[in-house]
This record gives structure tokens, sequence and C-alpha cells, in this order.
RNA sequence: GCCCCCAUAGCUCAGGUGGAUAGAGCACCGGAUUCCUAAUCCGGGUGCCGCGUGUUCGAGUCGCGCUGGGGGCACCA
């Protein structure tokens, strides 16, 4: 509607510059919003307040002569100025009517955009290094990637969801020593504290545990020293298999997946890494100091240089990611969009820097950053992380909360900010919890709809009412939010801000409750119920959409 | 020291490309069920939008400076 509402003031706006002596190629562009009194209409613009900058004259003499033009669009049914000059237009309440039974026709299309233009996104998100279980600061990276694909999908772009697997450097060889120590543990080998610098946690004992029921007590000499090789890529691969193998079950509980696994290993053994330096070395970004090869990101607005081959001759992680990074384009992505821990952040100014001097387009790649998660229960924190390498793990909570309290707690904020995620809370079947306040919106109307079912209380299909009855400002508002759902949708994947959803969710769903308490849907006016029941079945139909863009079961039944 | 993020009601937080009287939930108090699910609803009040300054018709929103909190500044990944 806010489009349609758009192209008469744009038309308009056309003709009134047409009077006036203006070109009609030189206007800003124009802006149609809701406004915020309900009292001043449906829609409104500031237009007439642009253009006085533009045009050099009374805001409000220009509007009138706007105003003059919208009078003459037969469905507006009021347009009048207000204030400094906003123009408010009222549309003639048919049209409500109309898109009410336009968009319980689309059913579940409701939202399909074309926005994206089937251009080609690829969500790298979790890509935790498979050193650990997940922890609740993974779900939430996860559940922000997973939400953002999908309401990516759904605005028209091509999305694919991809995990980079850090098996690759230092780490993985710690790794291992850290699973040899502890098997060798088992064998009362190895005794005291944990060697500075190794894994600490005792998922570790177990996977030893589980590797000498598996495969014996015999795998390396228990006199070898810490700093001896032997036997040590078994270790890490079975660590790194093993440790990976439960990260997958625990995204799966969590109802997230991935189209790709990608090994940061093969960019190595398949000379992806240094194809990549030698494409920055032909474009002569490279260059070599104290040893080192450095690539100059500082000249694409990095604050200094980057080391990409150390001096001893290995190649940093960042040669990885930048050969990573490139390969994602030569694979025919349009759009990269990286999710990452904000403690990460001083890395985007040098990725972004190698995606430039590679020729790739500054918007092509968008990185979000996902503030901490701190986890409390009934109001007193609970420790995330400790020296011991313990903390509350991404399954546990989900075992412990459930996937959809997990997965909406974790959007009801902006990546931007900290979050807090209350045990107690997100478990809590009472009006304090959010998640339970939509899906009991949708419960509500589907346990209406059965009963008009059961009892055949409506003799006529319920798309067969036209909505005209419905004339309440209660029923209006509820027709248009439903209406702006595909305006939100658009806004959320252009500032890639899938929390939006949960936001909309609430408010609708608030709407629907008070509704309900107010007026009863099933009455003898078989017109009246008939809409009513029309106006409900597509609110079921946009709580449905909606929870399921999150990821979010839609019960029939509460 | 330099860089990034945050700062809005008692608490947790929303606030579109700058627009009209800055919102919600929680907490606190009171009320609603002969009738479609009370996991619901209705009513009650609260703000130097951290401070200062600039830009302009107009700033919670943009610029600059400051204060406070978090994070980052590796030839680690």
């Amino acid at each position: 509607m806010k489009k349609r509402v758009t192209k008469y003031v744009e038309s308009a706006v056309k003709t009134v510059a047409a009077a006036r002596g203006f070109s009609a190629n030189d206007l800003p562009e124009i802006g149609v919003e809701l406004p915020r009194e309900k009292a001043f209409g449906d829609f409104s613009t500031n237009i007439a307040m642009q253009l006085a900058r533009h045009w050099r004259d009374n805001p409000r003499r220009i509007g009138q002569d706007i105003l003059a033009e919208l009078e003459k669009e037969s469905e507006l049914s009021a347009v009048t100025i207000a204030g400094p000059g906003f123009i408010n237009m009222t549309l003639n309440i048919s049209l409500w009517h109309q898109r009410l039974k336009e968009i319980h026709g689309l059913q579940e299309d409701f939202g399909k955009l074309d926005y994206g233009a089937d251009k080609r996104v690829l969500v790298e998100f979790v890509s935790a290094n498979p050193t650990g279980p997940l922890h609740i600061g993974h779900g939430r990276g996860a559940a922000v990637g997973d939400v953002l694909a999908r309401l990516l999908k759904r605005t028209g772009f091509i999305v694919d969801r991809e995990y980079y697997v850090n098996d690759a450097g230092n780490q993985m060889q710690v790794l291992g020593r850290s699973l040899r120590w502890r098997y060798l543990e088992l064998l009362e080998k190895r005794h005291g504290e944990i060697p500075e610098g190794y894994y600490r946690g005792e998922y570790l004992l177990d996977l030893a545990r589980k590797l000498m029921a598996e495969q014996g007590r015999e795998l390396v000499s228990p006199e070898v020293a810490e700093e001896d090789d032997t036997a040590l890529d078994f270790f890490t691969s079975f660590a790194a298999d093993s440790i990976l193998g439960g990260i997958r079950n625990d995204l799966e509980l969590f109802g997230v997946g991935f189209e790709y696994w990608t090994s940061e290993k093969e960019f190595f053994t398949s000379g992806k890494v240094d194809a990549a330096l030698a494409e920055l070395q032909t474009k002569k970004v490279l260059y070599e100091e104290e040893g080192a090869t450095w690539f100059a990101s500082s000249r694409f607005g990095d604050e200094k240089d980057r080391v990409v081959v150390r001096a001893n001759g290995v190649k940093t992680y960042f040669a990885s990611d930048i050969a990573y990074h490139r390969d994602k384009f030569a694979r025919g992505y349009d759009l990269l969009v990286d999710i990452w821990g904000a403690d990460h952040h001083g890395y985007v100014p040098r990725l972004s820097a190698a995606i430039e001097a590679l020729g790739g387009k500054p918007d092509s790649f968008a990185a979000i950053l996902v503030q901490l998660v701190s986890l409390s229960r009934g109001g007193t924190p609970v420790a995330m992380s400790t020296r011991s390498g313990e903390f509350i793990t991404l399954e546990e909570v989900v075992r412990e909360v459930g996937r959809d309290a997990a997965r909406y707690f974790f959007l009801t904020r902006d990546s931007n900010s900290h979050l807090e995620f209350d045990l107690e809370l997100a478990k809590s079947k009472n009006n304090d919890n959010p998640v339970y306040y939509a899906q009991y919106a949708h419960a509500r109307i589907c346990s209406i709809l059965r009963k008009i079912e059961v009892e055949g209380l409506c003799d006529k299909a319920v798309d067969t009412f036209s909505g005209a009855s419905l004339t309440l400002p209660e029923e209006l508002d509820l027709i248009k939010k439903l209406d702006s759902l595909p305006d939100l949708l658009e806004r959320a994947a252009r500032t890639l801000e899938p929390h939006r959803l949960t936001y909309y969710l609430d408010d609708l769903a608030t709407q629907l409750h008070s509704y309900y308490n107010r007026n009863r849907v099933i009455s003898e006016e078989q017109e009246v119920s008939g809409d009513r029941l029309l106006l409900f079945a597509t609110v079921r139909q946009v709580l449905a959409i909606c929870l399921t863009l999150l990821g979010v079961s839609a019960p029939e039944k509460m």
C-alpha cells in the first residue's frame, strides 16, 4: 500500500513541479511513512518540507499545491496538511478490505519479495574453531545467521549458508597435544597441572576415554616428551573430527543447517592461498620487510599493514582468509555476509582492504559483529567461562529452555547490543516470556478456526467474505499491520537486521490479543463473523510466516 | 596511547533516508472470565534521550570534543 501511495504523491509532485517550472527529474526521493499519530491518517509524507529547500518557498504553500493534485485521486478519502508541512493521507476504507483479501489470497507467499533480484549471497556464520563445544555466544551467532539467511531468501536473494572450519594452524597442534596429554593422564603417565596454553575443558577427558575405549591403550609411548610430535596428527584429527561432529549435532538440535562446510586446511593444500598471494603480488600490494611478506592494507583504509607470510615461511591465518574470500567471489556470490563475534571488529578493515585490493566492490562484503551474551538465571549472573575452561554450552541451553525460546531470545536485540539471556525467563511459561506471547496468539486463532470447523458455525468458506464490515479502528490497525510486513522484511534485509522480526511479531500479537479480548469473532451475524474470521485467518497466516522465518514453531494448541 | 561498539523511564531495551506530543516489556498498584484458550486483556507514571558544542526551518537520530562502560590493537587463529 505504501508503494501505491508513494506513486500518487510522486505523480502529484511531478505535476506541481511542472506547473512551477521545475524539472521533474530533479526531485528528492519521495518518502512516505506511517504517521506517529493514527489520527493523522494512514500515510504521511514530508515531501513539501524537502522541496521547500530546493524551491525556496514556504512548505505549507507547496503542500497546498500538492494537496490540490492529490485530492483528484479517488482512492484517497482525505488529504490534509498539518504541522510544519506534513501531508497526511487517508485511503478509502474499501482499499484496506481489498488488501486484506489480497493478503489472504497470497497465503504463505505473502511477503515473498523480489527485492534481492536473485543476487547470490553467502552467509558465513558460527565458524567456531573445532577445539571445543559451542557455547552460548556461538548460539547467538547461529541464530542471527540462520534467520538472516531465511530473511534474505524470502526477500529475493539466492542464499547459501556456510561454516568455515578453522582446521589449520597452531591451535590444531595444541588441540592434539591437549588430547594426548589427557590420554596419557588416563594411563597415569601424566599428573598435576595441565601445561600452560593447553585446552583444559573436561570434554577432552571424555574424548580421551572414548579414544581409549575405541582404539586401546597403546596409541603412543607413555614416555613421549610433550614437544615430541609422535602420533600427534592422529590425536589432532581424532579430536577435531569428534568435536566437529558434536558441533554439527548441537546445531542440528538448534535447527541450524549449512549448505557448505568449508575446510581452511584445503585452502593451503590446494594451493589457493598461494594463488591469492600471487594475485596480490601482481597487483603490487605485497612487499618484503624484516624477512616477512606484508600486505599493504593501509593503502585501503586499514590502520597498518599486515603480515601474510611470516619470517619463518609460515602463512598467517589472514593469508588463508584472503584466499577464502577470494574463492567465495570466484564461486559466483555477489554479496558476502560474515557473522563474527564483536571481538573480531579490528579484523574488518583488513579483510575489506584485501577484498578491495582484489577488485571486489566495497558493498559486496558485510561483516555483522555480534556482541557478547551474558547468561543469568533468575537475575543472578552465571559464569560464562573460567580458567578451567568450563562454560555453559549451547547444547545445555537448548536442552534446558528449548529451541524456540533460545532462538527467539537471541533475536530480541540488535546484534550490536549486549544481550542478557536469562535461563529462568526463557523457560517460564507465563506472560513474562515473549516467545509464548507470539505463539499463543497463533494458537488462539487456530482454536477459533477449529471451533468453526467442528461445529459448522459458518456455512460459507472464509475467503468468500469481503471484509466490508471491518470498520472498527482496531480492525483497520490490524489490516495495516499485516500490510506493512513486506516493507518490514525489505528494511530488515537491507539493513541486515533480523531482530526487527521479533518486534513486528510482538506488535502484531499485542494487537491480536487486545482485539480478541474486546471483540467476539463468532456471533449470530453471519457477515460480521465471516469478515472477522477472514481477518483472523490472515493474522494467523502472517504470524506463522514470521515464526517460520525465525525458525520457531507455530503451535496450533498450547 | 590509538581504533571500534554502547550510553534513552527504577530495570532490560525499541526508536526508518533528521520531522509532528520520545515508545514497549518488566517491576509496582488496581481491575476484567454466564460467552471463541486468563500463557490473555484493561487502567494507573515516570524521562536535562550521558555532558557540551556545531550543522538547520527542525537533532534521541548527523559532525566535533569530553565523561563512563565493554571490546580490540600479534610474524595467534
